[in-house]
DNA sequence: TAGCTAATTAACAATCATTGTTATAATATA
DNA sequence: TATATTATAACAATGATTGTTAATTAGCTA
């Protein structure tokens, strides 16, 4: 995701309206590395400004996602999570306890996308995503018994 | 997934009971290769013996995946679909226009592995899967333009 | 082979994340 | 400041999946 002002200038110059709402969600997003789902972001919003809709956050963004600022990942756990990190290539550790994301930096690049190429077919390849399952620090310290809260 | 006799096996050992809902989805589930929905299985159930409800449908492949039987994969299409390959290590090339899922066998060992590691921190690593999008080789000869049907 | 009992099924409602609809409100610009 | 246009909120709706419960069936045993 670009900083904040870039984001502004991005939505005048597609006619969009700077809300508070938005500039919220802006704000919750800027540098997080958290993976907040629609729901966090909701919630960090309104303690903000006092008031937006769950359905306001998820226009913006899917709004902020096709102007490619920010990328929706969604990794199986039943809740998509909005990751605002665009520019650095990067791929996620999920924690299998918890299920929170974390980034993970891995060049998948030469060697490794040769071999998939090589095995994809007729396929033609736009992106690859390396997820990787298992335990988060947290979970690890706790044993790994199912608990849920954060 | 085991042979469909091994499956009848498996249950008999854990009490479970054989039932024609049962075997009709075994039947379906074995040696397929298309990645289907729950929908999809229950659809053949339903052309095989008549009758079947979509909650014992997602029941036994519940139950076939915490047998280990069966992979549920979810790769963000909005909808789970149900692998009987549990057997071979492999990973998923996923169409970005119909949605299809294909099998492609990759190699994520030594070298890779290690790099994952390396960059995981404190993580500790379950299991790798990596998931390719593009555009499969049906979707590619129509041009890209979105279309749904199979 | 009939009867018994636990396991299974089907029908239905419920849930959760997400999206559609529409009347009202707010922004940007003249 | 008025006006055109876009955005918001409230609410209903959707689609995938799961919970509940009464009725049915599989598989054991007499």
């Amino acid at each position: 995701m670009n900083s904040i002002s870039n984001l502004v200038d991005i939505y005048r110059l597609t006619n969009r309206k700077i809300t508070p709402q938005r500039l919220a969600i802006f704000n919750v997003l800027d540098s997080n590395t958290d993976h907040p789902t629609a729901e966090e972001i909701y919630e960090q919003v309104k303690s903000q400004i006092g008031n937006v809709s769950l359905k306001t956050v998820y226009q913006t963004l899917n709004e902020l996602e096709s102007l490619n600022q920010i990328q929706i990942i969604d990794v199986g756990t039943g809740t998509s999570r909005y990751d605002p990190n665009v520019n650095q290539s990067h791929h996620h550790l999920v924690c299998q306890n918890c299920s929170k994301v974390k980034d993970i930096e891995l060049d998948i690049s030469g060697e490794m996308l040769k071999a998939f190429g090589q095995n994809s077919g007729e396929f033609k390849i736009d992106r690859v995503e390396v997820v990787i399952r298992g335990l988060c620090e947290v979970c690890l310290g706790k044993g790994s018994s199912k608990q849920s809260e954060l």
